[in-house]
DNA sequence: GAAAACTATGTAAACGTTTACTATTATTAT
DNA sequence: ATAATAATAGTAAACGTTTACATAGTTTTC
């Protein structure tokens, strides 16, 4: 097939070689300044290639290095703010090193996690970093069958031997619950997503354990599931609500989960927090808004990606002496806000 | 180099062949389902591959092909909520037809765009999406020339020649502007990102359209510029609000601004909207939440991340007569909330 | 029952790089 | 000058697929 300068066709490693009169070994130590070539004819190749508009096809180096400096990012939901947050930290520390970033998001579905991980496997990426929604990955690691650096981020199966970046939910659960005991409420109640699938759980453990420790018995039907959406928020405090002995106080496991709370709340002609005070996990920027002011439990998202990359990129470089797995589990920190308490604290800029 | 069944190196074609005792091509063809094997040895081959855990390289299959299943989706700032609904669309239709995307984050920086366009047609994506931040995209139609299939999403320079998926700014930023006319006010002012670097500025073009039609002059000290941040509005606002005479309603050019402006306004001791009125524009999800309950131009924007992955698909599979770019122009719908009337209402569920 | 038409398989080239080896030439040390 | 060494360049194989072409075997056709 003819190539053409200036043609649709890419410009190859070879077609420059055939210009500048070289082998193409050549021109490839010439561009990728490797030491051998001398400083006139590497000259030569670097001009002819840029009047070819030469790009080096990574599709082919990948094949030959095996290395793809790709990196998938396995999350359930974008447009929950708290994920962004971390995709953010990922991409910037990805991009830094020269890493690209797959952008995979399951909808909270298993099968789309599955799915996923096998693509990313056949594209062979080179790490993959990921938001698990299930607690049985097994599968996954079985799959991928350490082929492929895997970090976990925000949370991780709970007897993995991969690393991981989390905060402590546990105790994150906790300080929610604590601080609602602290408060004064006697009833508090909880709503998160469905107790099985996602191994957050931990945060009605946290929950259950602040309970336990002030002497409060766990009252199940103040224990409620569904998933991650703010509408299923909604939905469910109506339903408490409808009966009569609704609690006063709700520890919601996202904030996404906690602002449909409020509007649900609200709309039934109750107000928050004099009716009903309401805790929230992950401190998503809204949460901070004036009209909103959600107390919540903070994760440092930006950071949490930011170091996650940093974990996955250590791995990949160096391949080889096993590296031991990095577990880094973070405090979580309690924010108080207007939502469990009477005033407003100012904290924008 | 040994390979070993279930080890950690990937088995390969020729892996199957030589235990399946057939040509690779055979076992490239079985696994493809291509006709011409023989139902049984395909058999064989297809449970040879399962044990050996195979998994094609798409990485090898790419560079042959030409094809690599893929496309980039640069956006300036993924922690704009905005962004990650239109990301889902794009992701969603782009797995529906088994191909993966890029994440490119810009920050809104113009270089950053440029590194990753060439980032991206080195690993040789089939197309990209990009919601560009700047007007003169002529690099980027330079640099990719034809190579790659593009399509603009949210807002495209002025004289491309390639397809995009937009909404009208123009009649947004009208609308926006004419229902503060009519609902009264007087001097509106307008808060938005850099005029020269954004496109988005027909926003802005829609304002003076407003005030022009209905006689009012623009006022050159109530046309504010900075940048997309939430900040940003804030300490736009408060700055305006410290002179003496400040506009009674604000456009502001998204809606993270407009929330911005809604937290300087109440800092400022004033109300919205009975000292200022706020309109914004993307109608983002929190701009429905009661508390915030924000007047804005709606965008579908899970719809239009769908229909540029769509065009960008379609350019990919029949590539060869030139297909005609398609230049889709949506609607905007004005939502009339709280920030800019008295009334509230309730459109949830 | 032989020509024609398929079917199943193998061979080898190609995709665009990198890189281990080898060969040539230039430089330095003696 | 001459051997030893270093620098530069070329050759060819490899990465893991797909695919055009060739070949041998099997049906179909009349």
């Amino acid at each position: 097939m003819k190539r053409f300068v200036n043609n649709v066709i890419d410009a190859t490693i070879k077609d420059i070689a055939k210009l500048a009169n070289v082998s193409y070994a050549t021109v490839s130590r010439a561009l990728n300044n490797k030491r051998g070539v001398k400083g006139e004819t590497g000259r030569k190749i670097r001009k002819i290639a840029a009047e070819l508009d030469y790009r080096p096809n990574a599709i082919a180096r990948g094949l030959v290095k095996k290395q793809t400096h790709t990196i998938g990012l396995i999350i359930p939901d974008i447009t929950n703010p708290f994920f962004p947050e971390v995709a953010r930290g990922i991409e910037d520390g990805a991009r830094d090193s020269g890493y690209s970033v797959f952008l995979c998001n399951t909808n909270w579905e298993i099968k789309r996690e599955i799915l996923y991980l096998n693509l990313l496997a056949e594209k062979r990426v080179d790490g993959i970093i990921i938001a698990p929604i299930s607690n049985q990955v097994d599968f996954l690691e079985k799959t991928l069958r350490g082929k492929i650096s895997v970090v976990y981020v925000s949370n991780a199966p709970r007897n993995t031997k991969n690393s991981f970046v989390v905060i402590d939910s546990i105790r994150g659960g906790f300080l929610a619950t604590r601080h609602l005991i602290e408060s004064g409420y006697k009833s508090i109640g909880f709503i998160g997503a469905q107790e099985d699938l996602v191994n957050i759980s931990e945060r009605l453990e946290g929950y259950k354990l602040a309970l336990k420790e002030y002497g409060m018995e766990i009252r199940q039907e103040q224990v409620r599931f569904g998933d991650f959406k703010r509408e299923t928020g909604y939905r469910i405090i109506q339903r408490m609500i409808e009966i009569d002995d609704y609690p006063r106080a709700v520890f919601a496991e996202n904030d996404l989960l906690a602002l449909g709370v409020i509007q649900g709340v609200k709309e039934m002609g109750l107000s928050v927090p004099e009716d009903i005070a309401v805790v929230g996990f992950d401190d998503i920027p809204f949460a901070a808004f004036p009209e909103v002011q959600l107390t919540t439990i903070s994760q440092p998202k930006y950071e949490m990606g930011k170091s996650a990359v940093e974990i996955v990129l250590a791995k990949i470089e160096k391949r080889g002496p096993e590296t031991p797995a990095r577990r880094i589990v973070l405090e979580p920190e309690l924010i108080i806000r207007r939502s469990s308490r009477g005033g407003i604290n100012q904290t924008f800029l």
